[in-house]
DNA sequence: TACCAGGTAAAAA
DNA sequence: TTTTTACATGGT
């Protein structure tokens, strides 16, 4: 057990974004009584990390427990406490972004209720892919059933307490995962071909997913990500947002996002991809986050009128 | 019980 | 070149 201790960019808020994606597999990720928790695999090993808020909301802290079933020394928890740092961006200064949108009747509000909260990021920019890739289409909320599904087929484990915890699978094992199995956890055969595809290739080395976070221009990624079979726009665009982490990154695609911007901004009225994507443009480079404020507060049920 | 839900590539027209 | 269609599970 090792502790490391993080101090996140104020302002931070810990327990509600660690509450609105919590898995709904406890053995996947949790929060519980406070405590986040998560299997993360460090490359060297398998790292289980406890996670509580022991800050204040101006002077942020996080608390990170780190167990394993390795010898000391060889997980590194320095790569584990990067990727928490990464999944609860603490990195972030969010002021920039609010000033930005000050002017903006709902998000002027909605910035104001949901202070200090963060676009979720994931560990590396391949689970952004195929997470999104998963969601093509379905629902969230049957997407994450097959995510979890997947994961507790083929992702690493690590045994602690009686308990057995999963993480997330990298291209090595989705590589080499097949289509029964895909299918199995209720993929569609092209998805798991689209997933598995993109896996050999990034471990033949023709494809550098982690690369993209190099590339000076978000366009120039979309571009490169729409090449690949499987990947349109949309995955492109919630890819760079969720695992590249890019304020400009805006799926404007997206059926939820068009229907929240239809719901806060146009009384109901139904508009198109391109009208968002237009619609969009008065966030200028942090559209991608003001689409995610707009997303949290709709999960939450926050009337900016009100 | 139907029907729809955070797309995409491939087939058909 | 443009328009349809198949895909698959969970919620209502």
């Amino acid at each position: 057990m090792q502790q490391i201790t993080l101090r996140p960019c104020p302002p931070f808020v810990f327990a509600l974004p660690a509450a609105v994606f919590s898995a709904g597999d406890p053995y996947i990720r949790s929060f519980r009584r406070g405590v986040f928790r998560q299997l993360l695999d460090t490359g060297t090993g398998l790292v289980l990390a406890d996670i509580r808020s022991t800050g204040t909301y101006d002077t942020p802290e996080l608390s990170l427990s780190l167990s394993s079933d390795y010898g000391e020394g060889r997980a590194n928890p320095q790569t584990a406490a990067e990727q928490v740092a990464a999944i609860f961006s603490t990195n972030d200064d969010l002021i920039p972004f609010y000033r930005a949108v000050a002017g903006d009747p709902v998000l002027s509000v909605l910035t104001a209720r949901l202070r200090g909260v963060r676009v979720p990021v994931t560990p590396t920019v391949f689970e952004a892919l195929t997470d999104s890739i998963i969601e093509q289409q379905f629902s969230l909320a049957a997407a994450r059933s097959i995510k979890n599904r997947l994961i507790r087929a083929t992702g690493k484990t690590l045994s602690l307490d009686n308990s057995v915890y999963y993480c997330y699978p990298g291209p090595s094992v989705l590589a080499k995962t097949t289509e029964t199995t895909f299918r199995s956890c209720g993929l569609t055969i092209r998805k798991g071909e689209y997933i598995r595809d993109i896996s050999r290739q990034v471990v033949a080395g023709e494809l550098d997913i982690e690369g993209f976070r190099d590339y000076m221009d978000t366009e120039q990624i979309i571009d490169d990500l729409v090449k690949i079979r499987g990947i349109g726009r949309w995955t492109a665009e919630l890819t760079i947002l969720r695992g590249l982490h890019r304020p400009d990154a805006f799926p404007a695609d997206d059926v939820g996002i068009r229907r929240f911007i239809s719901e806060f901004y146009l009384s109901g009225r139904k508009i198109t991809a391109a009208e968002a994507r237009i619609f969009s443009e008065r966030w200028g480079a942090w559209k991608g986050f003001a689409a995610y404020y707009l997303e949290v507060a709709d999960h939450l049920g926050i009337d900016p009128a009100g």
